[in-house]
DNA sequence: TTTTTCAATGACAACGCTTTCATGATAAGA
DNA sequence: TCTTATCATGAAAGCGTTGTCATTGAAAAA
């Protein structure tokens, strides 16, 4: 209505009160009688009362906001679990801020910095480059739920999947399926879960008996068109396979696609296994056989868990597994 | 370093100076003997000193934040439009701060006032269903970006696409293939934007004398699961077509995982075009003929002009436009 | 040299809220 | 009825900055 927000103290004399008592009613901080409470309630719906966050936060130390370390926005994965975040957060009070850190240990030490500087009442880690030293270091001030990571420490709370068994787990699937010849496209060098699905499919096929050649072990980075790439040269390689397992769903769409381009059919030719679950993998043709990723749950729960953390308890955070979801791309070799 | 975080008044202790002082090397605000310059500077790092922004805001009126009304934080089409923003206000000072009004008018308006609390400086509106007239009033405490509509009012920027004439153009281009029964998958009920496309799709039709027949305009919601759906509902009713425009990516996706459910090929049997051009568009098989919306551009631009506007110019915000791209998933009528 | 001007700096009052402390009023115990 | 807890309330001191104002010292002008 005026040009300038109302204030508090605008309200308490509206009201008749003094600042104290307003403060107190928005708080619940103390027991106020019933009259000065609907007097002062009456003021702030007539003047539109909103109270300034960043004074609040000065005064009371607590900023009510939560960071949120990401490496990408955009990517379809984390905004899955952005939207856990948000979903966990939501009636608690705390707001979400968004950083992203780009794969890049020292922009996220950057971003972690200027979510302090925001005086964030606590942060979420999404996976990420930074060592568990840094956070651990971070966790004195703030607490902080991280995932992707096995890490105990005070004022930490992990959640952490087992990649190499569910990797494992997937390839077995195609061997299952009479594969034998089976190609990975493996994810971007410096992440562990690159590490952790590689050694999986390892796993996997050493347990059978299966000699690895190294030659269907394609590197990836993790996006679409690294998949297009890596088939292209597993193809261009001439070394015979009758399955990929792709590391993530991305590069499996690239794989996809890449196939669909040299006439390849999947599954009649080719089985393909992606990981991740992404929304969009219900979609695709042939619908893709994949490891589903609780990633929103995860979001969840780490909103649920942090906020349990700033409410003084020490929670214990929920298990998550990952679970193989068979869908059209794969099938049996004939 | 110590349990709290270091102040101003400590840094300003360590080198000697006033606080005042310290606070003007901080916002270069008038000029400093190059001593204490180092002097402090010295103090900062050696405090490792990160300024309360909570408190800046406080005393400056300004939060250095920008608040961004999106619909849906993990849709792939606001996560592009996303990355736009925070690329655009990265190396500005500002951060941007998310919220989600999930196309509801109240939940918007609420949110709205949410991220005014939080003292933003600047609101960045995706589209949604708020009034204009809700935006006008906002607009007088706060500079406004716009996107989705054109909005010509005071402390306001819009930026506006021509849905309908770019809707228009997909139309066309299966007309210009030789199609002339084209079923259309419309958006949402309550999207301008559906709206727009849905007219510029009857346009091409009638334009050309082709006569449309209602029941080839199928519902959606411009989720993947509606064209699934739509385009069971299409075949279902036996009205024959040869291609579908949808209204948005997603839908299209859908439509063609239904279509591939049938056994229906694309683009042999049957073109299919989308819109927005969601970057995984180029990896569907067959990648999708569809109308480039430049989400990213836009929040690159939508963000840069914000912060003109809070930097107390008038920017004339540039002018984009839509783009078919023609892709494998249409082909000439035979 | 003396006066004027100005750049550099410090003191201090906001900013809008929370929170302790003190006080008067009310209810309970003696 | 008088004292003692208890409760509701107000006054006031911060929270960590910024920004105004006044002061100082030195350079420029006289």
């Amino acid at each position: 209505m005026n040009d300038k927000s109302t204030t508090l103290e605008q309200v308490a004399r509206e009201a008749g009160v003094s600042p104290s008592t307003v403060s107190r009613i928005l708080n619940g901080t103390a027991g106020v009688k019933d009259a000065k409470r609907e007097a002062v309630e009456r003021a702030i719906s007539k003047l539109n009362y909103q109270p300034n966050k960043a004074a609040q936060a000065l005064a009371s130390g607590r900023s009510m906001t939560i960071g949120v370390l990401t490496q990408n926005i955009a990517s379809p994965f984390y905004g899955e679990c952005l939207e856990g975040i948000e979903n966990g957060l939501s009636d608690t009070g705390y707001t979400p801020i968004f950083a992203n850190g780009h794969w890049d240990a020292n922009e996220e030490a950057h971003r972690i910095a200027l979510l302090a500087s925001r005086q964030v009442d606590g942060l979420i880690i999404l996976t990420g480059s930074v060592t568990d030293g840094a956070l651990i270091e971070q966790a004195r001030r703030l607490p902080i739920v991280v995932t992707g990571r096995q890490l105990n420490a005070p004022n930490i709370k992990s959640f952490w999947l087992n990649d190499r068994a569910a990797a494992r787990h997937a390839t077995e699937h195609l061997i299952g399926l009479g594969h034998r010849q089976i190609a990975h496209i493996a994810g971007a060098q410096h992440h562990p879960d690159s590490h952790a699905r590689l050694a999986g499919y390892r796993e996997a096929l050493s347990f059978t008996g299966i000699e690895l050649d190294e030659r269907l072990v394609a590197r990836g980075d993790y996006s679409e068109g690294s998949g297009v790439i890596a088939v292209n040269q597993l193809l261009a390689d001439r070394v015979p396979f009758t399955a990929i397992f792709a590391a993530n769903d991305q590069m499996a769409y690239g794989a996809r696609l890449a196939l669909y381009q040299h006439g390849i059919r999947v599954p009649e030719d080719i089985s393909l296994v992606g990981f991740d679950d992404l929304q969009n993998s219900i979609y695709t043709t042939p619908p893709l056989t994949t490891v589903r990723q609780p990633t929103f749950e995860i979001g969840v729960a780490a909103a649920a868990t942090l906020v349990n953390m700033l409410g003084g308890q020490v929670p214990e955070p929920p298990e998550f597994g990952l679970e193989l979801i068979v869908r059209d791309s794969t099938r049996r070799l004939r």
